[in-house]
DNA sequence: GAAGGCATGTAATGAGTTACATGATTAT
DNA sequence: ATAATCATGTAACTCATTACATGCCTTC
């Protein structure tokens, strides 16, 4: 038997589908791009792929249209359902993982090289205050759409965003070193 | 000839050989474990393979102990030393990802759950507290060793979670739905 | 009815993850 | 000397990533 532990796009997929079923996974592309997936990329082709696991595990069901793009539609099983339930409800989720390449570099950047750092906390700034517009107008854009839990979650993209700019400002004003 | 690009883990590699060679895996596993593995996790089998990747590239030296655990020692080549400064000096670096299943649960925590979404932002608190408390005695441990760079990171992972904490004690405090 | 982009997927590859395994050192 | 733990790796497997491919649908 030896079912398989389910993955954090597992748990995805299951939530996605409950929130919109039924659905393609056109469908859960769309929501994910503007939102959780701004900081959290899936890419598309996982959310094709990990359906199909779940139906196999009978966490989904699928049912392909007969005509035109012949898609297919996925709907929650009872067992998704408390599968997803299960997770929502399991206290000691680990903290997150911050994957940020400018925190790499920060962390090689030579001793000495004043300049170097500087460039780089540029750089830094430049990239999160797009990001941080962009989550801004994401806000006004989708802010009446979308469930108050779902707004919350870039409000807190929104205060990392501006965490993050206030360090790097602060390096580029004060380097280090 | 198609050179394999280089990975965050390839230039994680080349920068932990540039600042301890010459070194064994188990030395990088060793400062990752106390600095940037606190944020982005590197799990030991990688900091094993990743090297004879690029040993196989040219950018590392390997030279292999006779007697006792006859352990890799590896050094920098002049092509991993320019691979890692090119790096370093790229701009456009992307801004960084964050996998946080913390905020997947908060994105679908169901509208209208209460009680559940408390728990789930106790639980929070409770997390980024004790990752807070962990990194505060980490800069009080390491604070004299360790360049300043790498202190700033540690900084910036000591703001994201004070930033954290405050966002899930205002979720508790002040629930959406 | 042609063009372009939207929508829906698949394939190949390499990397990440987990688990296992074992020899070397240290402590008692 | 024995146990315990540190240190060093390997193996199997799954998943993520990237690129490609193509059909549908709209619009003009």
């Amino acid at each position: 038997m030896s079912a398989r532990v389910l993955t954090p796009t597992s748990y995805l997929v299951l939530g996605l589908v409950h929130t919109l079923q039924p659905c393609t996974s056109y469908d859960m592309k769309q929501l994910v791009n503007v939102s959780i997936g701004m900081f959290w990329p899936f890419p598309h082709s996982q959310l094709y792929a990990e359906p199909v696991r779940l139906v196999a595990e009978g966490h989904l069901t699928e049912i392909q249209e007969e005509g035109g793009r012949r898609r297919r539609l996925y709907r929650l099983t009872a067992s998704g359902e408390e599968a997803l339930r299960g997770w929502l409800h399991a206290t000691g989720t680990p903290v997150g993982e911050v994957r940020d390449e400018g925190l790499l570099k920060l962390f090689f950047a030579k001793s000495g090289d004043r300049d170097a750092l500087i460039a780089l906390a540029a750089d830094r700034v430049d990239a999160h205050g797009q990001r941080l517009a962009l989550l801004s107008s994401l806000r006004e854009e989708f802010g009446a759409l979308g469930s108050p839990n779902q707004m919350a979650t870039i409000e807190l993209g929104l205060r990392w965003e501006t965490t993050a700019v206030e360090f790097w400002s602060d390096i580029a004003e004060h380097p280090p070193v």
